[in-house]
DNA sequence: TGTGGACAGTTGCTTAAACAAAGGTCTACA
DNA sequence: TGTAGACCTTTGTTTAAGCAACTGTCCACA
């Protein structure tokens, strides 16, 4: 029997970890879906919610989030849609456009939030000691560190002047995330 | 400024535990992208290599895998196309099938999985000391085991007498995790 | 001035997955 | 026997997201 090959304890860890971020998510998943938010759509919006103007360029949102640019453009379809964001023109550079977070979606945001946070406390971090968690917190940085070498890159301001004017103060980010997008190979 | 409510350290901390996995499954990617499977593929194929006679009931895969029912018809509808898994009708109860892994699954399973656990070793266990390393499974297992109540509940033999019959003794889970599907509230 | 290349955002097309409904099968019980 | 209810799987429909192609805009340089 060659199932040996298949039982590697590396393939274990990983698995855990799939099920704790998996599992996790699905606790959270009522309190979105009760206030008619996916996923996507709450992370949309608070990273809006945390951004210096309560806006960010379409790109942008897309580098932090992960997603395509495509699917930036249909996420704020949607929540414009809905009147939870608005897309605001820029003002010196006319090919860019702002994504931002109206009344509307700030009040749907508080209205999660605090819910989601207490399913945080409840699922994940009341769990743990208070040096358990720092540990684990520790531990998780020094893999994201490495899974995403620049971390930090993608949130500063750019380098070309045009979007460095549009844009100049983007290190609101307190979940310090520019997603995939910007730091692929 | 009530900017505050959107800063709390349990969002970051959340938001760190997405941020390495998503990192994390993003450097996994490729592998999986090389041997043409997608990382539902790959779960489906390595769950089947796991279980006794290398397969497994399609609603058993759905509750492992987390995939609705629907989910695994095409799934299965693709590895079978591509000749990596084969349904086989279950003798004891005609409503059931069963997806088996063959010679050809096996063999692509064989393709991948070396890689797969040095990427895992590169980006994720071979980061860590031995200890903390074993401090960062325990901590997960905490959540696991809070976040899935009845993770073993799913994997062992069901309680109708049919299906006990048809799969007598699926425990070769080493990645414990009948998903969500399973321990749904 | 004006031209080429890079960038920002949107749209068409394709694929994946969830939900709901339907068809066939099984068990229990009258 | 036969009928009801539960279960297993598949199919139809909808939604989400990625890729590639396209339009419009910006910058640098001749």
């Amino acid at each position: 029997m060659n199932v040996q090959r298949f039982d590697d304890p590396r393939l274990t860890a990983m698995g855990l970890l799939a099920e704790v971020f998996v599992g996790l998510t699905a606790k959270m998943a009522p309190v979105f879906a009760a206030a008619g938010l996916s996923e996507v759509d709450f992370e949309t919006l608070i990273r809006l919610a945390r951004s210096p103007r309560q806006s960010l360029r379409m790109s942008d949102l897309a580098a932090q989030t992960g997603l395509s640019t495509s699917g930036v453009t249909r996420v704020v379809d949607r929540l414009e849609r809905e009147g939870l964001v608005r897309r605001v023109a820029c003002a010196t550079d006319r090919r860019a456009s702002y994504a931002t977070l109206t009344d509307k979606g700030r009040e749907r945001l508080e209205a999660v939030v605090p819910q989601h946070v207490a399913d945080i406390e409840e699922w994940f971090t009341g769990l743990l000691g208070p040096e358990e968690l720092d540990r684990f917190l520790a531990t998780l940085r020094v893999i994201r560190d490495v899974v995403r070498p620049c971390a930090t890159a993608g949130v500063e301001p750019r380098d070309h002047a045009h979007s460095k004017a549009c844009a100049p103060d983007r290190q609101g980010e307190l979940a310090p995330d520019p997603r995939e997008a910007a730091s692929t190979s």
